[in-house]
DNA sequence: CATATGTCAGAGATACTGAGATAT
DNA sequence: CATATCTCAGTAGCTCTGACATAT
């Protein structure tokens, strides 16, 4: 999904690193929605089971901050990976005000199988460059992002 | 303009090819729209202004095609700069179903101050890298974009 | 009283769809 | 008649704001 067609552009445009950035980034994050979608999942369903994996339950507040979501639209979003079963919502005995999200282990087991559907598109994304090549966009790109 | 912050994510995708494209990408979005925009520009303006620069006057289903942009949308963001004086919207005599997009000596004028916004625009981007890096991540983008 | 949380309704910008009028 | 161009209205997904009730 996001169909978003790679632009062409003014000549001068091309040669721009924000472009090529831009361009990438848009070809890399295409690949990755369709190969989500095509398993019936989006981007930050992905991030929240994700957070929720390696940092155990979590408030919505915590989980918004953590995977970079407004927490209006985090509410909408665990509605529907709540209905799906793959979380549970529950009230935070220690605040009241919160509510602890949690894991289930329907949730888990559709983590690993998404795990797998990323990591053939970070290939299928990369295709173009050696094993070496990869390590250093990586490393540059990390470099530009002040990691 | 884009506030857009920038997303803290799980541990298991800040490693991902796709998460650092899509991390730097915003982050350069945001400071070339930033940059255009406290000059009162978007980014589909000036790629507009440089189409009619470098290929002369198009009709708007040609601009679309070669900005990427849909042609409904061209329509009034061609409103707008004509509007603005910076290009003129004339009946092609060769074909009466176009308008001939036609750059104006003040377009040309606003294009070059852009070019100039562009240009420092760039350098922000890119500061965290040495000249050396900068241009080996171009060639790594470029090849990864299969160019 | 000030602040944090979850919730909701809606604004805003962007990309796209569909249809109509005109011309080829 | 089929197609291309420009235009307009409206949809869809996404991000972000503002407000509210509840709890700290």
């Amino acid at each position: 999904m996001t169909p978003m067609e790679i632009a062409r552009a003014p000549r001068r445009m091309t040669a721009l690193p924000s472009w090529l950035l831009a361009q990438a980034a848009v070809r890399s994050g295409r690949t990755v929605a369709e190969a989500l979608a095509s398993a019936g999942a989006h981007r930050s369903q992905y991030a929240v089971l994700a957070a929720l994996d390696e940092r155990g339950p979590l408030s919505q507040a915590a989980l918004s901050d953590g995977v970079g979501l407004d927490r209006s639209d985090m509410v909408r979003l665990l509605d529907r990976l709540a209905e799906e079963a793959l979380v549970l919502r529950e009230p935070d005995p220690d605040d009241r005000r919160r509510n602890r999200i949690v894991l289930t282990p329907a949730g888990r087991a559709r983590l690993r199988e998404l795990d797998g559907v990323l990591d053939s598109a970070q290939a299928e994304v990369t295709a173009a460059l050696s094993d070496a090549e990869r390590e250093r966009l990586v490393a540059l790109l990390r470099k530009l992002l002040g990691a």
